[in-house]
DNA sequence: TAGATTGTTAATCGATTAACAATC
DNA sequence: TAGATTGTTAATCGATTAACAATC
């Protein structure tokens, strides 16, 4: 266990543990690997073999236990623990992800937004109040934030994603829709939620 | 041409078109199969395989015309045209969404909002006005609307999901985050930005 | 017991990778 | 011409699918 996952079979896990915890949420004890499948549009066999891999987590005629296969995943995963995120933009969108638990659900914590509107600055959102960005650096390194959201209009999405990158963020979450450029050893996502709507209808209209 | 493509060679011209798109707004004329890959996470023989089995559109040396591109893979999609949509809550996070433009950079268009809370309703929205849920059925039927948005709480999403079903929408895009049911000949897609960081922070821990 | 679902095998299909000639 | 990149082939790898015994 202590080998590297495949990046196929990791993708899927943590998509697994998105659906269970989800379902925890909605109160369900326990659920099928067709049910899973449905939600995930991972093949049902494939999800199975993927969970025996590790372990018999499941019981036959029954599916499997939604919190102990939540605690199963994340030990696969190490992703239990705690890890901190800075959030970049204080306007609708970035107050708008503040707001939801899509984060907080699987341990991350927002620990920090800052906008570089000094009208914005000293605003309270939740528990923080938004900061300048010249305090990135800092609170990076005080807070070991490892993930830095870009949540900026698309025209602002590089410059900020290079402040990111030089405060010593190493994972950059863009929903800017922008494509944005950063060293080889930092990973950037960046969110295109009409690609999935592009594919729907294709699919549709055929 | 006429015969349906894959899954995957689907997902994947939507995913070169999102960057052909913002490369094209970025004032990019050209790009070679090696930077889609790295805006893609797609292997670079596979997208010129992808392309290549269409017709020749790439020039040796040089890469491919990224607006000549845009047109190719929209024709292949069939998703030049116009589409519209309706959005479902006018909190932050639905707001936000109705302000970007990642929906019209693909010629989708946003042709009501609504929100179960009467003092929303009227408020202006960008061209339009925040409607009634009551007037979901209407909507859709008028503006000949296939895709539904939800930006509700966790909580709300499965009604609100079971109301745009019953109108008539055909693709359900969820943003709520909640496990959403809907009969079979409809088309759910779920966002769980967490599922790409869970991923991200594995190989970053690892 | 009967029904349901897991765990697992074998066969097929599609994606990835390396390599390289063609050509801009 | 020289350098770069496409288009394409062949070999490997991983995902999907069907089938079914094991067992809850």
């Amino acid at each position: 266990m202590t080998e590297r996952l495949g990046g196929g079979v990791a993708a899927r896990l943590a998509h697994y543990l998105q659906v269970l915890t989800q379902a925890k949420k909605a109160g369900r004890s326990a659920i099928t690997s067709h049910e899973i499948s449905e939600y995930t549009h991972v093949n049902a066999t494939q999800i199975r073999r993927d969970l025996s891999g590790f372990g018999t987590f499941g019981k036959r005629g029954v599916g499997y236990s939604v919190e102990a296969l939540i605690g199963e995943i994340s030990k696969i995963l190490r992703t239990a623990g705690q890890h901190n995120i800075v959030l970049v933009g204080a306007g609708r969108l970035g107050l708008a992800i503040a707001e939801t638990d899509v984060f907080a659900d699987h341990g991350f914590s927002i620990v920090a937004i800052v906008d570089s509107d000094p009208a914005k600055q000293g605003l309270p959102c939740g528990p923080i109040t938004v900061q300048s960005p010249d305090d990135l650096a800092r609170i990076v390194d005080e807070q070991q934030v490892i993930v830095g959201v870009v949540a900026v209009p698309a025209s602002a999405a590089q410059s900020v994603a290079d402040d990111l990158v030089r405060s010593g963020v190493r994972i950059v979450f863009n929903y800017s829709g922008a494509l944005i450029d950063v060293p080889a050893d930092v990973t950037v996502h960046t969110t295109s939620p009409a690609v999935e709507l592009l594919y729907a209808l294709y699919f549709h209209l055929a």
